[in-house]
DNA sequence: TTGAAAGCGCTAACAC
DNA sequence: GTGTTAGCGCTTTCAA
C-alpha cells in the first residue's frame, strides 16, 4: 500500500526516506543517495526528482534511526561530577563553567555537533549515560585520577579531559589543562613581593588543579624560606549554611594574615564582599588574590588581582581535540597546558618593607 | 547462532536485551518486562535470574532504538534565537541565560530527562532540529510573536515559551514570564521619587520583555507629566566594536540626563563601569538603574539599584509545565506572571527636591 | 543506474 | 508466564 503524505498549512508532517521513494516509484537506496550527495551514481533526472521533493516536503532525517543504523551519534556530551553542594544546585551559576559549556556549545555547533550536558555525582552514572546515548564523544571536566582511571576502563568512546591532572605513566590521555602550578606560584610571588609574609591560602578541597595552585604557593613560600603551616591552608566548604558558617570562622582567620590567596575568583568575590560588609577595608585591612580571571573579578570593587586564564579557549581546544578523535585523526599534542597571566589590579596592597 | 559476551575488564561490552535472552534461554519480552517491572507478568524465579545478568553485565538501553520503536526521546529541547552579535559568540556568558539554563538543565535531569541546547538565529534550524532528534518538548527563551506563530504552525510538540509577548487572541500558548511592565514602571517611579527628571531608556531593542519595561517606563513619566521624547531611548548596539561606539556615544549623551533605566542588569553594569572609567561619578553625575538583579548587580560597586526576579524559578516552572505536556496532563495556568521586586542599593541618588 | 533486503536494538500486539 | 514477530527510519551490502 502506497501512502501519501501531503504538505497542508499548519499541519506538522516528518516524511520519511520511504515515503518519498514510495511516491516517486523509486527505492530507498537511491534516496538515500541523493540525500548524501552520492550523486555519481544516480541519474540526473532523478536527483532533480528527489531534491524537489525533498525541499517540499521538507525532510529532515530522524536521528535516532541513522544513529541506530550507524552505531553512533552526532552528540557529544559534556560531563562533570557535582562537587558534594558546590553545584548540586545550578552548576551553570559558577561562571566559569558557564562560559567553558557555552564555548564547548558554540564549537560542536559550528561543526554540526550537539550538545549534551550531564552532570551527576554518580561516576558511574556519567559512564551509563555515554553507553545509553551512544555518545560519540565526552568532555569530561574537574574529573581526578581514579576517576579517569575508572572512565577509561569503561568507556571506549573517545574522552578528552579538561583541567585533570593524572600521573605521568598513562599519556594515552588527553587533557586540556593550565599552568596552575606557574599561576599559583606567580601570584604568591606578587604577594610576597609586595612585602606580604603572612598570607593565607583558601580553598575548597586540595586536588587536581586547586592542588598544583597550592604547590606552586608552597613552593613561592618556601624560596622566600617562609614556613608553611598547616593552618595557613583554609578550607572553605560550599554549600549555603556551610559557606555562611566558614565565612564567618574566616573573619577571625584574616586577623593572623596580611593576605589571602584565593583558589579561584568564585571564592575570592564572595569572601572580598563578605569581609566589606563585615568591617573590613580591602585592601587595606587584608589583600585578598584570585585565580581566573573570571567576568566578576573586573567588576568587583576593588577589582581583583589575580591570574588570567582563556576559558573559552580550553573550551574550543577540548571540542578540536575530540573531534579530532571522533574521525579518527591522529592527535600529536595530547596534553595541552594553556598559559597563565599575573594581572595586577586594586585587591593587594603594597606593604612598606 | 548464540553469541556470548563475556565480561573483562579492561574491556567496554554493551550488552543487548536479545543477548540477554539468549543467553538465558528467554524471549527477549521476558527480558523487556523484567526491565520495565511488569513483574505480574513474570515468574519470581525468571525475575532473578534476569536481574543477575543485567547487574552483572551492566545492561544499559539504546536510547536511539527506544526511541525509534517508541517514536519519542527523553530529551527536552532548550532553544533560542541567538540574537544578532549579542550571543553568537558565548551565549552562557550572559548570567541570565546561563542561571536559566543551568535551571532547568537542574530540573530535567531530576526527572530523567535530557536537556539538548540549540542556539541559532534561524528559526527554520531550531524547528528542523526539533524534528530530527524527535525532541519530547520544546522550551524556547527570547522568541516573538512572529517567531511564536511559527513555531506554533510548524511544531507539532509540546512547547513551552519563556519570555515571550504574543497578542491576547492565541490563548494556546503557554508562557512563563514576568510582571516586566510593572517593573520598569516601579524602578522609573521609584528614579521619579528620588527627584530625577531626566531620565534616559538604555535598551538594544523595542520587542518582547524589552519593550514592556520600555512601557512601563513611559507609564511612569506620563503619571509625573514628564514628557517622553525619542530622544529619551537609548539603543545599544551589541558586538564588541559596535559596542564601544555607543559607550562612547553614552559619555556624550549623559550630560542631559541624571538618571539611566538599563533595561537589564547586563547592560547597566557595562556601562556603569565604563562611565567610571571615564571619569563619571556614580551615582553622583549619573545614576544608574537595572532590571534583573543579576549575580553582577550585587557585586559591583556602588552596587545596583534594579527589579529582582527568580530567573531559576523560570527555568523550574518551565520544565514543570513541558513535563506536564509531555506526560498528557492537563495545564491549568497557561499564562504564567511572576513577580519583580524593587531592590534598592546604592546606584541611583536622591536629589534634593 | 537502480533495487531488494537484512539489520541496528527495542517495543508491543498477539499468540500460545 | 512466556514466546513470536512485525515494525520504528535509516544504512549498506549485494545483486540486477
Amino acid at each position: 500500500m502506497q501512502f501519501f503524505k501531503f504538505k497542508q498549512s499548519g499541519v506538522c508532517i516528518v516524511i520519511t526516506i520511504k515515503e518519498i521513494a514510495d511516491m516517486l516509484g523509486i527505492s530507498t537506496t537511491t534516496v538515500n543517495n541523493v540525500i548524501h550527495g552520492k550523486t555519481n551514481q544516480v541519474s540526473q533526472k532523478t536527483i532533480e526528482k528527489v531534491q524537489k521533493v525533498i525541499e517540499e516536503y521538507e525532510y529532515v532525517p530522524n536521528m535516532n534511526a541513522r544513529n541506530l543504523a550507524q552505531n553512533k551519534s552526532k552528540i557529544i556530551g559534556f560531563a562533570m561530577k557535582a562537587k558534594s553542594e558546590k553545584y548540586e544546585k545550578n552548576a551553570l551559576k559558577d561562571t566559569f563553567i558557564s562560559e567553558l559549556v557555552g564555548a564547548v556549545e558554540k564549537s560542536l555547533r559550528i561543526s554540526g555537533y550537539f550538545l549534551m550536558i550531564y552532570i551527576s555525582e554518580d561516576l558511574k552514572q556519567i559512564i551509563n549515560y555515554v553507553s545509553t546515548w551512544n555518545v560519540d564523544g565526552l568532555i569530561l571536566f574537574g574529573m581526578i585520577g581514579d576517576d579517569c582511571i575508572l572512565l577509561k576502563s569503561k568507556v571506549s568512546k573517545p574522552m578528552v579531559f579538561i583541567d585533570s591532572y593524572f600521573s605521568e605513566e598513562v599519556m594515552e590521555y588527553i587533557n586540556v589543562g593550565l599552568k596552575d602550578l606557574q599561576g599559583g606560584y606567580d601570584i604568591t610571588r606578587y604577594l610576597l613581593d609586595c612585602g606580604h609574609r603572612r598570607i593565607g591560602f583558601v580553598a575548597d578541597n586540595c586536588l587536581g588543579a586547586d592542588k598544583e595552585r597550592f604547590l606552586g604557593y608552597k613552593q613561592a613560600l618556601r624560596e622566600q624560606e617562609i614556613a608553611y603551616r598547616d593552618k595557613d591552608f583554609f578550607l572553605i566548604t560550599p554549600g549555603e549554611k556551610e559557606l555562611e558558617k566558614c565565612l564567618k570562622d574566616l573573619l577571625e582567620y584574616t586577623k593572623g594574615y596580611t593576605a589571602l590567596f584565593c583558589v579561584s575568583d568564585y571564592y575570592a568575590v564572595i569572601i572580598m564582599n563578605y569581609l566589606r560588609d563585615h568591617g573590613k577595608r580591602i585592601p587595606e585591612d587584608i589583600s585578598i588574590a584570585g585565580f581566573d580571571d573570571n567576568a566578576y573579578a573586573r567588576i568587583v570593587r576593588p577589582s581583583l588581582t589575580t591570574i588570567h586564564q582563556d576559558v573559552s579557549q580550553k573550551g574550543e581546544i577540548a571540542v578540536e581535540k575530540i573531534l579530532k578523535l571522533v574521525n579518527g585523526e591522529d592527535i600529536e599534542e595530547r596534553i595541552i597546558i594553556l598559559p597563565t597571566e599575573l594581572i595586577v589590579r586594586q585587591s593587594v596592597k603594597m606593604l612598606k618593607k
